[in-house]
DNA sequence: GCGACTCTCACGATGCGTAAAGGTGT
DNA sequence: CACACCTTTACGCATCGTGAGAGTCG
């Protein structure tokens, strides 16, 4: 492990960086397959060094990800951040991105109550149907109206 | 149109069905493919006939997956329904699976609310360091704990 | 030179959309 | 013949999991 002399105590191999953020290695992989991760080095056997940065960068991304923002999404917010090279610029348009995806989640939830009464409802037919089975009623196919 | 003398108005092509069902194409295929549509018959060209029975069956699906079920469960519960060769078996399972499924989109429900306010936690925490900007901060690296 | 670690493919899963290139019906 | 409709084949999307087979580090 002498990769340079200063700061070495903080590079890390891909095994260490996943124990650290609790991803798994082909995900990391993919995330800088995806350019999410960009300018990863590397020792001379080709294997891949990780500095704080991309740890950093890497628990980022993981709260992002957290908050339901797909990896697209950050990919832009990296874009942004790389373009603009301002963090008031990012910060916008991460602001921004958020206040889409709350509105989106809220409807989301709205969508899962609904389905849950209808699932409910057709539960409660197909019980019934059921309990006229056991009553006697003969079989026909199964393919009753449910709303 | 002359596959046999009965039952003749019944017959429809993919197409006809799609305007029916409101599917695509493909996606009607790609059911038959995943032996959800058992026995779908063929014209001398090579051509899938649909009958009733078909169209009946693809309602079911579409009302299955309308509830959330993944295709991988209505291809059970078909195959409940052939193996046991029984109405009220197959509604039992289904009524298995629909009870576990209101648990999971409860379950849902519960995570996306969660979700919610983290997003807006942390959206009310990028709005303040937006202010921190304006006011004249300066502008180090973005990567701030939110929780 | 052994064993742990890492590398690069590349398929699988989910539910179809979307061509491409060609055959069929009328 | 024209032209709509149909066929199969197969890549693409999102996010990795999961090997396979081979190379590297200590």
């Amino acid at each position: 492990m002498n990769w340079q002399s200063h700061a070495r105590d903080s590079l890390q191999a891909i095994g260490e960086v996943c124990e650290t953020t609790g991803l798994s290695a082909r995900t990391v992989r993919y995330y800088e397959e995806l350019g999410l991760l960009p300018g990863v080095r590397r020792r001379a056997g080709g294997r891949r060094v990780y500095g704080p940065d991309e740890v950093e960068r890497l628990r980022f991304i993981q709260r992002l990800k957290a908050l339901g923002l797909a990896l697209a999404d950050v990919k832009e917010l990296n874009a942004v951040y790389a373009i603009a090279g301002s963090t008031r610029a990012m910060l916008e348009r991460l602001d921004e991105k958020l206040g889409r995806h709350v509105d989106e989640v809220d409807g989301r939830i709205a969508e899962l109550t609904a389905l849950r009464d209808e699932i409910q409802k057709y539960r409660d037919h197909v019980t019934r149907r059921l309990e006229a089975l056991q009553r006697g009623g003969s079989a026909r196919r199964g393919s009753g109206g449910a709303r």
